[in-house]
DNA sequence: CGGCATATTGAAGTTATTCAACTCCTGTGG
DNA sequence: CCACAGGAGTTGAATAACTTCAATATGCCG
C-alpha cells in the first residue's frame, strides 16, 4: 500500500471505518483497503432520497453516519415508514434478496455519510470475504424480524402502545443520555412517527402533550426525550384488548 | 438408479417431485436424488404446528402438498398470520437469515406433506447446488416484499380493504376455478381472516355478509368463492383516506 | 421580521370493537 | 339414523378509539 494517492478525489478513507462492523469484522487491513478503494463516498443533505423504490439497484450502501427512514409511498402518496437504520449498517441491499430493483424509497432522517459500491461487486464480496455472506444475512434476518414485530404491533395494538413502542425502539436503537433523560439523536417530527405507527399527527401529539403533562416525555420542535422509559414501558404493555 | 429399495421406511419418493421447483430447478437427476435420499418426508393434519416460533431451528422445509399459515403469537395470547406459504415453497428456512431459531410458527391450514432436512445441509446445498441460493434469496426478497405490503395495508388502509386485499391475494395464490367463480381452495375461517388483517372475526363476519349480499362474493362454512374479483379489486382500492 | 413548517387542541363525526344473544352446520357416538 | 355437542357464523346495540375538520399557536431560518 501508500501508493502515491491515485484518481480517488476525496481523501482516501481510513481502513478502521469498517473494521469494526460486522460485515467486514473479520477480515484483514489488506482487504479492506481494496473494499475501500472499489467504492464511493458521499454526504447527503437530512430529507434527501439516496435511491428510490422500483428503481433499478445499481449500487449497494454502508451507512457510515447519520440516520435512514426506508419508507414505501402509496398509490395515494401517503408515506409509510416500514424501517430505520442506524449507522453502521448495510442498506439497499437488493441482491441479498435476488432483487434487481430497490424494493422502498430510502431517505436521510438527518445528514447522512454513506459508502457504496456497484452491485456487480456484491457476488465478488461475497464469495471473497469471509462473514460477509454470514453477516449480511443476519441484518436481513433481523429487519425481518422487526418488520415482523411491527406487523404484529400494527394488528393488535392501539394507537398509543404503538407509538409508545416506536418511540422505546428509537431510543433504544438511537438514544443519547442528556441531564434530562434520553434524546433521540436525530431530528423527528410527529408526522414522522405517524408515518412510523399508522396513525395521524394528531394524534402523536396529543399523546406526547398528555406524556409530558405527566412528566415521562420532554419534546421539543424535532426533539423528543424520554425522562422515564419505565413508565412508557408499562405503557406499551397495557391492556392490549382483542 | 433402480437400487433394490435401501434403508428408507417411506415409499421412495420420485425425483419429479422436486424437478420444476425453483431452487431445484438447475439440478441434474442425480443431485436431486441424492438431496430426497438426505431429506425426510412428512404428512402433517390440518391445524397442526410444523415448528414454533422460538425453538431451535433444526431442520428446514418444502412444502410439497397443502398451505401453511406463518404464524406469531402476542404476550397475550393472541395470534397474528404473518404470511401465507403454498405449495412449492420453502420454509422455516432460519438458516437463510442467519437465526438459530425459527422467528415464528407454522401452522398447517390444510392437511400438508413436507420434506425436510436438518440445517447442518443448509450450507452444504448453499455451495453446493447451483442456483440454490439465489432461488431461496429470491424467495426470502419476495416474503419480506409481501411484508412490506401488509405493513402499509395495515398503516393506510381501512378494515373493507385490507380483507378486500386478503382475500384476493388469498384467492390468488391459491384459487381454483369453479361455475360459481374463483374458490379459495383450502379451509379459511373468519377467525383465519381476522388475523390475516389485524381485525375481529366479527367485523369480517359482517363485511363477507354485506358483500354476499351485493353478490361480490359467496361463503359457506370455511369456504369463500369470489364471484366478482373486479368488484373487490374497486374496494379494496376505494378511497385511501390519510 | 416575515414566512413557512411544525405543533397544539377543541369539537364533531366515523369506523370498528366489544358485548351479548342467537343460529346454523357438521361430525360423532349412542 | 338421529341426537347433540361444539365449532363456526351472524347480527343488533352500545361504546370506545381514532380521525377529520378547523382554527390557532409556536418556533425557526434566512
Amino acid at each position: 500500500m501508500n501508493e502515491p494517492a491515485p484518481r480517488k478525489p476525496l481523501s482516501r478513507l481510513d481502513e478502521s471505518l469498517l473494521t469494526g462492523l460486522p460485515p467486514f469484522s473479520r477480515l484483514e487491513r489488506r482487504q479492506i483497503r481494496t473494499i475501500l478503494d472499489q467504492g464511493t463516498v458521499r454526504r447527503y443533505d437530512a430529507g434527501i432520497a439516496v435511491f428510490d423504490e422500483g428503481a433499478p439497484a445499481q449500487r449497494f450502501f454502508m451507512l457510515l453516519d447519520g440516520h435512514i427512514r426506508v419508507v414505501r409511498v402509496t398509490p395515494t402518496g401517503e408515506q409509510v415508514t416500514a424501517l430505520h437504520i442506524p449507522s453502521g449498517e448495510l442498506f439497499g441491499i437488493a441482491p441479498a434478496l435476488g432483487r434487481d430493483t430497490y424494493p422502498a424509497t430510502a431517505i436521510t432522517a438527518s445528514e447522512s455519510l454513506a459508502l457504496s459500491w456497484p452491485v456487480r461487486l456484491w457476488q465478488e464480496f461475497v464469495t471473497r470475504y469471509d462473514g460477509f455472506a454470514t453477516e449480511t444475512y443476519k441484518t436481513v434476518g433481523k429487519r425481518v424480524g422487526e418488520m415482523n414485530t411491527r406487523i404484529v404491533e400494527m394488528a393488535t395494538q392501539h394507537v398509543e402502545q404503538r407509538i409508545a413502542n416506536a418511540v422505546l425502539r428509537l431510543a433504544n436503537q438511537n438514544g443519547r443520555q442528556t441531564d434530562e433523560g434520553i434524546e433521540i439523536d436525530f431530528p423527528i417530527t410527529r408526522q414522522d412517527l405517524s408515518e412510523l405507527t399508522g396513525t395521524t399527527l394528531h394524534t402523536v401529539s396529543r399523546m406526547l402533550s398528555a406524556w409530558e403533562k405527566d412528566g415521562i416525555v420532554k419534546s421539543r420542535r424535532k426533539r423528543i426525550i424520554l425522562c422515564d422509559p419505565h413508565r412508557l414501558v408499562v405503557i406499551s404493555e397495557a391492556h392490549p384488548t382483542r
